[in-house]
DNA sequence: CATTGTGAACGGATTCACAGCC
DNA sequence: GGCTGTGAATCCGTTCACAATG
């Protein structure tokens, strides 16, 4: 098979695999078809096989898949057989909430370091780390070699916050201040933004309404 | 114009228009091109184009959009003009955070009640609001006609409470626990993974080696 | 003459259908 | 027989190019 590089929408799926892979592992099931990946993530069973199929053939056929050995295939793609550490930067509720929520025994991921600005939280500690200033940042990064940041500052320092990550070398960045960030090529920005999710959902509450303003408007033109 | 249902990648970049409309009113700006917008929002301007024909033709040729009118209706094409009344289902630490990060004056939105099912948190107020037991929720939700909520419970919990939410007359559902649910036909469900978004993040930090390794997987077949 | 609105071209992702294999 | 792997067909969204127009 020739080696193509993946899409991205296929990436974004891959976890969600192995979330299940692991799932299933934890019932003793030793294999898995792409029946029932489909029905346990919501994807079609050809999608399955032909995301799988991006990487290289490992299934059996008229079997299935085994899933000790395709959990490890998938964490090796994506990257996460070393322990990936991330920073959070923004020490405020949110960062907190965030930070307890993602970091869990099977998110692949530690907590590398909690930073932020404001003399109020600095030098407190959550989840056993003390809560440090930003500007120990760099030298921490190179110590560790922390590539990931989690930003959950205001709105209004999230661009220059992101910039500083940048110029230090942090290449993954997810976001959640409600804004739009500009990131130097390189840099790998992800946003969360709660807020734009929640009003298109609104979208979706009201559909005979919503029908009958849209055939005005179209009807006007 | 015929009228045609718009596709859902319209819809979510609909609230992505409407906050930057909002920031360029905020500055006194009185109208705007498809340019200025594909710059604040990262969209070719031709996307933007096109979005916005989905519904009609609001702009004017030579000149551009007038903000407060095309404002006025993408509020409306969403369903934002009367104010989204939503509950927080979970009022854990990330709730608690969620409920306060989202609920702005520019979100259009505002909390109609918490619950929880915890006599920890029962009883408590979060931003003047009592958190109230989620026996009380059916006859709130009628009150108030409420049709939207965020999920914040733990994942153990998350399908019976969206069950729950679905029999009750909720149909929009935005739930933040790490879960694949079902739910029934006419409700919208909008899951936000953090755990899924970090991984897929490292996927992109190391693509050198990744790429050697892939090639070793394509090569085996 | 700047800018919108839109059919046509393009490209990418999903689905289909079935060949290939255990 | 059952399930994977995959080329072909289809669908859908984006980009292109330009006609329309204030």
């Amino acid at each position: 098979m020739p080696y193509r590089e993946a899409p991205g929408v296929v990436i974004k799926r891959l976890p969600l695999y192995l979330r299940t892979l692991d799932k299933l592992e934890q019932r003793k099931k030793e294999k898995v078809t792409s029946q029932e990946l489909s029905g346990e993530t919501g994807f079609s069973a050809e999608q399955v096989r032909k995301d799988l199929a991006c990487f290289g053939a490992f299934g059996t056929r008229g079997y299935g898949y085994e899933i000790s050995s395709l959990k490890e295939i998938i964490i090796r793609i994506i990257g996460l057989h070393q322990r990936i550490r991330v920073f959070l930067i923004g020490a405020g509720q949110l960062g907190t909430a965030l930070a307890k929520h993602v970091i869990t025994k099977n998110s692949y991921v530690s907590l590398a370091g909690i930073f932020d600005i404001s003399s109020n939280v600095v030098g407190k500690e959550i989840m056993g780390q003390q809560i440090r200033h930003i500007s120990e940042l760099p030298h921490l990064m190179l110590w560790h070699e922390v590539k990931v940041a989690m930003v959950t500052v205001p709105s209004s320092e999230a661009q220059e916050v992101v910039e500083f990550l940048a110029g230090n070398g942090i290449t993954a960045i997810l976001n959640f201040a409600p804004v739009s960030l500009k990131v130097p090529r390189g840099v790998y920005l992800q946003n969360i933004d709660v807020a734009l999710e929640l009003q298109s959902l609104i979208y979706y509450i009201f559909p005979e309404e919503r029908r009958k303003y849209q055939e005005v408007l179209c009807s006007r033109v």
